[in-house]
DNA sequence: CCAAAAGTGTTAGTGGTACACCCATGT
DNA sequence: ACATGGGTGTACCACTAACACTTTTGG
């Protein structure tokens, strides 16, 4: 009843953001096969059949970064006929975002070869249709900044307003007031403030907040899917 | 290199909502097969070789319906391995709206037996995931009802104000305040005021309004794909 | 004492919400 | 004249945006 149909293939795509060397980046890797070889592309795989879709995309970012500790969610299904060349390839693109210190072993691990982070406002040619994926990326991770508190993992556990303000910054890619940053920010519940503080290299120490666990987890249930 | 995955199916299924006696209703379809056989379902479809997903969800409405002017957007893709029993079926779900007055004819047509509106806050037992993806597209309509004027694909050309809040208010399920949503709705630009008014059947004609078309083709631009 | 980042309040404008009465028409 | 839905304004509150100086530390 499904040989109709069984020409078109459904892969899993992932665009990978994280901050680092005061950037917003994106995981890259080189396609080492046609189509689009030597091109950058972003982290792809298949899906098995006992996983669910998330757990494919979970899969496939451990597989190259080796982190589980990941925002992740479902983007958006992309399906041209003409995206993949010579091919029917439907691919459903997630966006994760993954701490710095998380994947500080990247390039150690791959040699920096084949895998790479790259500023996300000046990106490269990419294979198929992977920088409208990644600019949609952007896009719904700016929508997610506005209600939910999705920064705290691109940080540390604890962290200071400034890196907070910084994060915000980059993503929304715009300048932001310092007052009323920290008024909005402290006016919601999300934050608790610790008695820690930086030990400053020269500088006046700033205090550390973390997030409220229990906050992000009851805001969980109020994303849909 | 494919045949690894050859087992997952990937289908559309749309979910449609009009606004008729009333009421929001979503088209709901009598399954004649298995798995569910006789359990009511959202209308779906396999995607051919050379559409798009989008095509293929504007055919497969087309093809329940015989409308083409709607509002279709993408939900998301639903891949539960359990979702579908004995079988890997990958679903990337849509969403529609459209008149009342362009689908008068369905019943007609399809003997009301197989097809069928139902009220969106009352729904049957579904097959597979259905009421879930049902449940999503009113939330998303939700979403988007609050920046973007979807409610004129539910409505004739020409409306008052009083139907168009009955519009939003059968949407998002609760009662709205008369004053406040047209101080709101005309401190927009959206909406043009014809000078035609509704030849009443008893009661003050009331004045008619349009969208302004030159507005939602500059806002389709805001949404991202 | 200087450099560097941390920290802190007020004002004006905008948008949301709550709320009650008169108007135009058909019967 | 009455029943029915159409149409209108104001006051309060909460949130946003613009804006500049003092504090704490290390060197």
């Amino acid at each position: 009843m499904f040989n109709e149909v069984k020409t078109h293939e459904l892969t899993i795509d992932v665009v990978v953001f994280t901050i680092k060397d005061n950037k917003l980046q994106v995981l890259i890797t080189r396609r080492n096969k046609e189509p689009f070889k030597g091109r950058w592309a972003i982290p792809g795989g298949y899906i098995r059949l006992s996983e669910t879709l998330d757990d494919a995309a979970a899969r496939i970012l451990k597989e190259k970064t080796d982190v589980d500790d990941i925002y992740l969610e479902q983007l958006y299904t992309f399906g041209d006929p003409l995206r993949y060349p010579n091919a029917r390839v439907v691919t459903c693109a997630y966006f994760a975002l993954v701490k710095a210190e998380d994947v500080e072993h990247i390039f150690t691990r791959e040699q920096g070869e084949d895998v790479a982070w790259h500023n996300v406002y000046s990106l490269p040619e990419m294979a198929f249709d992977h920088k409208k994926i990644i600019e949609y990326s952007l896009y719904r991770t700016r929508e997610r900044l506005e209600y939910f508190p999705i920064s705290y993992k691109l940080l540390k556990d604890k962290f200071t307003l400034t890196e907070l303000q910084r994060t915000y910054e980059l993503i929304l890619n715009k300048p932001l007031d310092k007052r009323n940053f920290r008024k909005k920010i402290l006016s919601g519940t999300m934050l608790i403030e610790t008695d820690e503080y930086t030990k400053s290299g020269s500088k006046r120490p700033a205090k550390l907040y973390m997030f409220d666990p229990d906050l992000i987890k009851s805001k969980k249930g109020l994303m849909f899917v």
